[in-house]
DNA sequence: AATGAATGAGTTTTCATTCAT
DNA sequence: AATGAATGAAAACTCATTCAT
């Protein structure tokens, strides 16, 4: 019944090019998912895909319920294009990064991070919220997640440590394990910020939280100098 | 409105005692709060709040509907009555530990961070999933889990690494930030083992994640030699 | 369906004797009935039939809800069985003293009224209440009431005003109609002190009520001078 | 928690305007509240609040049960609106006649007395019989009726009582308690007749009881000339 | 005989979806 | 193209009634 064939054309995760070189009206039709979209990942992020009625979905997009109907069939496909959208416009590209880097690993490890973090930092992380929250009522969403984006970001950061390791920066390590322990910290700050944040009794600043990690983990990667002699 | 008085005295975190010597059919009621706390926490952490009928959670326990309300007087009290348990049930209490410790600090962070390991290799971080995924819904919820939770469980990382420090073992560090990025790693690995587990392509075992975890940190925390002399 | 047979042999309004001259337990039996019958008047006739729960009866009679179910076939035959108690106890059997009486008119119907006002005085008209409420819920309640009840006051009523009107204490007036009028204030009276007393404003006392309501119909019945001559 | 709020505003029972000059979808919705109150009236006058079913009510106004709640949020807020409706359609506004009135007050009383029972004949009295039935239910329904209409038709009787006293016309009585009795006959003939007027064996038409009821109760009030000597 | 735990039919209420305007 | 009134399927919740103890 689910159908989440709009996430099987994603593999390249392009992003759309909407040129829309039209009349002033088409331009404005052409405008309608965007805005639902984008009104949609925010109440959905906010409520979870069960709470979140259509009516508010469509009145914080400005238009009316039965409008969101002629744009998308339902409330799935809507929640679908959210969350792609939401995944979409904010996956780090770092790959063609690695294959360029001249410089040090550590320095494009944290380069990648850095970019990581600044996506964090913008958008807080609902959508991965939203993605673990949903998992297990769409599978689909949650497979799709795995193979497009997990996957992907671990074979970044496997590669980047596969690097550093053979330029003898890095010691050596469990690969794969490794790219988990460095992601982790940064996608939970993700989401528990865009969770609990407002709750929290004594909030550390991002500032704090991030440049620790970078320090904290890559001293923890470093050759140090008794491994070096 | 909602009512979490429920987890006002909870900051003991005791398991409360469930005496039940009388007759069989007194033996059965006082079970049923249980079994209906056991499946629901079941199924509101596959389907979230608003997914989960109610009936399935009285049809999981082996009970009818209406059971369920004699219980409990809505879906919203079974609700915070099973995150309340799960999370009751689960909380390390290293706290004692710590003061009690006489080894390197570096073993004690180890020991202490095994425990909440077991516990999530246990549990399936389900429970941490549905308070993120419901914490917007339910703010009550969420500011009672950072008080009575996740603070406590800052401050417990904070004296160790504090005492750390001081004895020398690991280097000068922002301790709160620091505490973070070591429970980071470990709250979304349950997290996300529990949400996409089933869809990871090339799944790293929970040993070799905690292993290098362990590894990875520790050695960032550690004092090295340059920093010794 | 509904079956109101109970109130079929009614016809004679005699009060059940019932004699209990048995061992004690037997006796505690025989007095179940009476119990949830009273019970059950009070929360009907404060709640209304469907407002009622069936428990509340049970427990405001000192018994547990199954209890109820071993004397009453379900709620409705106990709902009948309550109507049919607090009508029976109250019906003021005026008939033999009409027959009897050998003084004034007036004196008779000031004392036939003086009964109805005490009865109504003493217990609230709850049940006039509750049956006027109910009537078009259980139509042979309605008609049960009719005939056995309000009809038979009325002849009652007719009987006296005719003999009055004979004798020419009373001026010629329409028998019927004239019964009805007479009869409506006192029943106002009862349902509304049942309903609304609470919250009047100005109380007016029973004594008053009455004692004006006796003086102003008796005024407006009595044959005055000025149609004697 | 019940909000009766809705009736404080009524001091002045005036009637809505309803506008309703736009196009027909307007006017269709403009129509429905008005719709739904009436069949509301009907259904709850016929079965009392709790044996009323919203979905019969919606059907018998040709709507759909959904469509209830977009007018009113709740049954409880359709009963309040349907009473409120049926009495303010129904509250005879005799009180200017009062101080208008230069004729004498018997014909006054026969007049204001004439205007409520056309009333009550042409609307058979079902929400008397509701307010009175449902009183101990939504105690504020109660007491706003106490207060809003029956206080006021008693202040009314007992001023043309008064001047009819002061006047000669009438003889001395206890005000108040003479305004109940003339009140009461007529109430409960609007509530009986709406309840059991199917049942009555022997029915007396309303023409005899009211030309009775003005006939007895005027008789009773009137100077007699014994009075006048 | 009495109990009260369990049941599920029946109601209230919500909201995704449709469709006439 | 946009609207929002209407619908009815679905879910929460209540309570009369049953029945094992």
């Amino acid at each position: 019944m689910t159908d989440w064939s709009v996430f099987k054309g994603l593999s390249a995760l392009e992003t759309e090019a909407t040129p829309s070189t039209a009349s002033p009206r088409r331009r404005l039709k052409e405008a309608r998912p965007a805005q639902l979209i984008a009104a949609a990942f925010e109440v959905f992020a906010e409520k979870g895909f069960a709470a979140t009625r259509l009516e508010d979905v469509a009145r914080r997009a400005g238009l009316a319920k039965g409008t969101a109907y002629l744009y998308f069939p339902n409330k799935e496909a809507l929640f679908k294009a959210a969350i792609r959208d939401a995944v979409v416009a904010r996956i780090a590209t770092g790959e063609r990064d690695v294959e360029e880097w001249q410089g040090s690993c550590e320095e494009l490890l944290r380069r990648v991070l850095s970019e990581w973090a600044e996506v964090i930092r913008t958008h807080r992380g609902g959508f991965l919220k939203l993605i673990i929250a949903e998992a297990k009522n769409f599978p689909d969403l949650a497979e799709w997640y795995q193979r497009e984006v997990a996957d992907r970001g671990q074979r970044l950061m496997v590669a980047i440590l596969r690097r550093g390791m053979e330029r003898g920066e890095f010691r050596p390590l469990d690969l794969e394990a490794t790219a988990l322990v460095i992601a982790c910290p940064m996608c939970f700050r993700a989401i528990s910020t865009d969770a609990l944040g407002c709750h929290e009794t004594q909030p550390v600043p991002d500032e704090r939280f991030f440049s620790t990690y970078f320090d904290v983990l890559l001293a923890g990667l470093r050759r140090s100098a008794a491994d070096r002699e």
